[in-house]
DNA sequence: TATTGTTATACTCTATAACTATA
DNA sequence: TATAGTTATAGAGTATAACAATA
């Protein structure tokens, strides 16, 4: 499912509001609401869900200029990690099922990102990898998400920051 | 939009997996990931995300006794807290799309957990409030809730629970 | 029999536009 | 003109089942 406790998106350059993007950020915003939250803001999950939206908006916005959106950063960053790997490891590995993994690569083979190639020790299987287009294209990827990331750091300061990425890890593994 | 680094949902309890509720977890595990993060691990959204998830999909079983997923239960509390609001102040303090809270209001409407009045100071807009019904079940509903919420906090510890709790905050209010 | 990748379907949530009734 | 609530539609993501090829 993956429902939500409160939802949306938002825009925070005014710049890109009412782009003709689909699914861009225009809904109502998360920052100083209208009334009183009550005991959500003593939900974990609340809070976690807001943290995720905020951060995916400027993750997007971020990296909208080399049209790559968060579920095809985290398999592009995936293959590069464990080149040769198969679909349903890569699935296993992010939590992503492996009916929607077969558009997402679709979509990045298309692009010459990725390559799928039959495995020689199981043929049913597919060896993935990036292509030397694909790896290219990572720099660059890679440099816009780390703006991304630093701003998330001015955001929050750094010692706040450092502060969350120890205490979640135990959420995404381990 | 709310794209996603990684996605997906989880089976926690064994018993729930394979049920007959629609989108109920069963999809690829998070945890003990099969192949190497990479750089994502040092991602705060991915973090989040992964979070987000794992906390969602508890809350979502948790209360799968009384019917209410996190939108619905979000609703609630907001009304509860905020008697007599308009839509359009519960969309913007939890960042819904009025055109969806329309539908879950139908919803909680249809429950008769909650009320929808023409407002006498604007009759354009409805104020909301919460039937005897509805807060009677609110009681329930919350005991789930924080249930559900003292599962999180064992399985973090308190302590950094609540470091959590007051480092998020940021991208919630204020 | 079980697994890998694939296709298909249904449901949830997000983003938008257009409409009505009020203001 | 603008806003509140509503209806409708399209795009993204999630959950499942079923199938072919392979193990």
């Amino acid at each position: 499912m993956t429902d939500q406790y409160s939802a949306a998106t938002r825009p925070v350059g005014r710049a890109l509001v009412r782009q003709a993007r689909p699914h861009a950020p225009t809904t109502p915003r998360p920052e100083t609401p209208g009334a009183d939250l009550g005991r959500l803001t003593r939900h974990l999950g609340y809070l976690a869900r807001r943290t995720q939206i905020w951060i995916f908006q400027d993750f997007i916005r971020t990296l909208a200029e080399v049209d790559i959106r968060t579920a095809q950063y985290s398999i592009l960053i995936v293959i590069e990690a464990n080149p040769g790997l198969s679909q349903a490891v890569l699935s296993q590995t992010l939590g992503i099922e492996r009916a929607r993994l077969v558009h997402l690569l679709d979509g990045l083979e298309a692009r010459k990102f990725v390559q799928r190639r039959r495995s020689i020790s199981d043929r049913r299987s597919h060896a993935l990898s990036l292509t030397a287009q694909g790896r290219s294209a990572l720099a660059r990827i890679k440099a816009l998400a780390d703006e991304h990331e630093q701003r998330i750091v001015r955001r929050l300061g750094r010692k706040s920051y450092k502060t969350l990425l120890r205490h979640l890890a135990v959420f995404a593994y381990g």
